[in-house]
DNA sequence: GGATGACTACCTTCCAATTGGTAGGCTAAA
DNA sequence: TTTAGCCTACCAATTGGAAGGTAGTCATCC
């Protein structure tokens, strides 16, 4: 149990890091300091663990949106917010775990594929609420579907971390997720 | 020479699709029809092959881009041009080669990085001045540097990918790109 | 209360397949 | 005669995983 959270933990870090691929049973196992064969009585096969992996970052990430929803009162905060959970990742070295996962998509077990979907459906709509939520009070002004926007505003932020990654330039990252979230406000 | 090319368009689409970690000199092999032994006459070590790898993308790359000037006309025109490229890459089911490589980041060789950072620093500066000459003609407009903006459209680009990727929405992906675009134009 | 059996969590040991890579030899062309 | 291009035949290390054993923790039933 404690030690089921430990290798879920350390799984998602390398998972964020390195990729689906880009780590091994042996990898977890010396951080959590178990044998390798341990690991498989808690996750029979790799792809339960990725299963596994997806299902539990979908159950964080929900809980951070409801955590933005408690804190935050304004369209704008709560955005700014959703921005900071991607930053707080970057900050830490990682990046979005399915977004990671999105890449390796056609290398990975079909089982691991509707989760991953159901990750982004979520995300666009969580933030497309968010969005017509912001228009509808007038903080925010934009033409077209919510559901539009949403969508475009995580690729955004999704393609930032990615970029991010490979100029290590954090300062842009803000940049760009500050046009980002200016593009949505009213002008003049 | 032709061998090389081949192992070459092959591997570059194995990156492409499933990544740098996700292929294997057996996967290049048995694809170019030859030994896996004769892969390393052509190129010594994976490391020797991802850095070339990287640097004929690049050149492809300069000749796309050096193709859009000498097609398109107007600064609209390049644009959509570029947006192009990527939209053709999804249609062949693959991402952006250093897109991919950038979330690979962390576990790519030393080697590989200058140059997988230079790919990004490239195309934003090729965006840029696009960005800029399509304002000073007032086709676009924008508020601030132009070359946070080539930034931000780049990421949009990688992540909308990204996320076509995992919803296999092609068409989401194409309102995405149109909501970018659109974001230049001026507006009443 | 003590034996019984089920269950959890971990272990050591082993496995076949695959990984990137080496050594050395053959052939054909320059 | 050298060299480019390819081969067969290896290699050690790593991959995900299977087999089977041990120790502790339960609830249950006589």
């Amino acid at each position: 149990m404690d030690t089921k959270e430990h290798i879920l933990s350390s799984a998602q870090r390398l998972v964020q890091q390195r990729g689906f691929n880009g780590f091994s049973y042996a990898d977890v196992a010396d951080e959590v300091g178990i044998r390798k064969a341990s690991l498989h009585h808690h996750f029979a096969s790799k792809v339960d663990l990725g299963v596994a992996l997806v299902e539990a970052y979908a159950v964080q990430f929900d809980q951070a949106l409801a955590n933005i929803e408690r804190t935050s009162t304004t369209a704008l905060d709560k955005l700014q917010a959703y921005v900071g959970i991607y930053r707080a990742t970057l900050d830490s070295d990682r990046l979005c775990m399915c977004g990671m996962l999105a890449t390796e998509a056609l290398t990975l077990d079909a089982a691991m594929l509707p989760r991953l979907k159901r990750f982004f459906v979520r995300n666009t709509e969580w933030l497309a609420q968010l969005l017509a939520e912001g228009r509808s009070q007038s903080t925010f002004m934009f033409d077209g579907a919510a559901a539009d926007h949403a969508r475009a505003a995580l690729s955004t932020l999704q393609g930032a971390s990615l970029v991010c990654r490979s100029s290590g330039d954090i300062d842009a990252f803000d940049r760009t997720t500050a046009i980002l979230v200016n593009s949505f406000m009213r002008k003049g």
